[in-house]
DNA sequence: CGACTTTGACCCGCGC
DNA sequence: GCGCGGGTCAAAGTCG
């Protein structure tokens, strides 16, 4: 459920999972709400190697890359900061800070990585790192969306204007610093908020998974070929 | 026992 | 300068 790039005929962001990103039939309970990713709604749904965008998953992030869906039917919104992702109920929303830092609407005071302070809290990283981020809704029961990466929560808010808090997630990768902000909407409480800041460096686990019979069947192929060719 | 979640406190940016 | 709201840390608790 999560890339809302696919069907725009652009390129996935390679941070998004690709397979997320096909149009596969959503869950039945779950109707997702994003025209670009009808599928992404679907939690307990496994991925759809058939449909598997393999090669924007692999790839590494391309600074600069397109993150909004264009042909989105509701706004797009720029700098889709925390509460800031709303729509016309019912559309998908994707927004899209851009990659590199030349678009993030936060303060954009940089990567304050040595803060000063100590003590508890001190040395916390804040705003904003400016990071690719993007955010799009959908409809589902489930607020934890399962897009092929691990997350753990790192904290939860409440937030003004809301009933439900906004979860914080970072990628449990060691060299990944990517998170993502969970919220649903307060005015359609069926629908989740995920937005997305940053870009994985690492593949997806569980499209690497999926990937593995599908290398070692290329890898007999190739050597099937290599002998036939031998023989001829 | 390690990984993960919960939760309160802390810090920072921004608006007034 | 102050207060508010958002984002993050980290200790404690939970789970497999």
């Amino acid at each position: 459920m999560e890339n809302p790039l696919h069907g725009s005929g652009q390129q996935p962001s390679p941070q998004l999972p690709g397979y997320l990103a096909s149009p596969v039939a959503a869950a039945p309970q779950q109707a997702c709400t994003n025209p670009i990713a009808p599928g992404l709604g679907a939690m307990s749904c496994p991925p759809p190697a058939a449909a598997v965008d393999w090669a924007s998953l692999l790839l590494p992030c391309a600074p600069g890359s397109l993150h909004v869906g264009t042909t989105m039917p509701q706004q797009a919104v720029a700098g889709a900061g925390a509460g800031e992702v709303e729509s016309g109920g019912g559309g998908a929303v994707v927004v899209a800070g851009g990659c590199g830092g030349s678009s993030s609407s936060t303060s954009g005071d940089g990567d304050k990585a040595t803060r000063a302070g100590g003590g508890k809290g001190g040395g916390r990283g804040r705003k904003k790192a400016s990071q690719p981020r993007f955010a799009f809704q959908t409809r589902s029961e489930n607020d934890i969306l399962d897009d092929g990466y691990r997350w753990r929560k790192y904290g939860q808010k409440a937030v003004k204007n809301s009933a439900y808090p906004r979860s914080y997630y970072r990628c449990t990768h060691h060299t990944c610093n990517v998170k993502k902000q969970v919220q649903r909407l307060a005015k359609d409480t069926g629908i989740v908020v995920t937005t997305y800041e940053g870009v994985h460096n690492h593949p997806c686990e569980k499209l690497m998974e999926a990937l593995s019979p599908i290398l070692k069947q290329l890898q007999l192929l190739s050597q099937l070929q290599c002998s036939t060719n031998q023989l001829i």
